[in-house]
DNA sequence: AACTATTTATAAGA
DNA sequence: TTCTTATAAATAGTT
């Protein structure tokens, strides 16, 4: 990509092997942020420089440790005997799949994610809690306007009161 | 890059979210292997799609153990060469307060826990919420029911034209 | 699974 | 190093 192809082998001249390196490095984390946010991804990258330096990027909601557990148990099949430890990823593996499954709640109650939807019946269902939750909103909207008039009206008959006894003084004074 | 820009937010449909899933993934392994080659650099990339399926690419001459040995001894100074076990209480931590915020939100969202919401404002902002998913969910049905009617329309157009031929044929029949 | 109109990434040059 | 620009490459929408 650039003003000429390039050979898939090794840059021998250091100075452009480096600055190919920052330019490619930085396309490939883009990439990898595109993948992780457009697809709903879990995914990480590591890179190491020729000369040792590290970068890497981790998607949302992610982890290097949860990428490396889920790694291992994709591709190996441990043998571990340990009781305790083989619990352990079990427990973490019965949190990702809550999280994953009120993620997909919330998209879907927030209307993010209507495709997943298809019926009628459905889209209805949704609709109905959604109109109930709004009467909720709507009662509470009442209830807290309801206790504001009720605080200022108290207010009001205080002060009234304050006035009255004032006035009061006020005429008394003009006696003497 | 292609016909049209998109957002950089998650596509909802869920087909096109797996096409692009899967032409994505494929650049970003490609990149990271020209990144790798061009560059003498020892990098690996791991993707899990979000139904759990997954894929990776290590650089040659190179090992995950051995990238998650340099990356640990990078990012820390902890001496500690088991990524795993340390980070598997943090883990299960950051997986439970992830949860427990989705689950606050969700009930906020359905109304189940509306004395969180002590403010005029907040309720509104809320009610502004819920009223524009409902637009949404009734923009959808709008789309569903014109779906269906123009599949209906086209199975009627198919059933006239056969109707037709079948007279035709039938009329000419008669005048043997 | 192919095709192409476009967008995006980037090699080379300044 | 950073900016520019011509060109290669990736890919979104379509078939």
């Amino acid at each position: 990509m650039g003003r000429g192809k390039v050979e898939m082998k090794r840059i021998d001249n250091d100075a452009s092997r480096g600055v190919t390196f920052s330019k490619l490095r930085a396309g490939l984390l883009k990439k990898a942020h595109e993948l992780a946010v457009l697809c709903d991804a879990h995914l990480g990258v590591i890179v190491f420089s020729s000369n040792g330096k590290l970068f890497d990027y981790c998607s949302p909601h992610t982890s290097w440790s949860e990428l490396i557990q889920r790694y291992e148990s994709s591709s190996t099949s441990s043998s571990t005997s340990d009781i305790q430890l083989q619990q352990i990823p079990a427990e973490i593996e019965r949190l990702r799949q809550e999280r994953d499954h009120l993620e997909a709640s919330l998209r879907r109650l927030t209307g993010e994610d209507l495709s997943s939807l298809a019926t009628d019946e459905e889209l209805d269902d949704l609709e109905q809690q959604l109109q109930s939750v709004l009467g909720k909103v709507r009662q509470r909207e009442d209830e807290l306007l309801t206790e504001q008039l009720d605080e200022t009206r108290q207010k009001v008959q205080i002060l009234e009161d304050q006035n009255s006894f004032l006035r009061h003084m006020f005429d008394e004074e003009d006696y003497y």
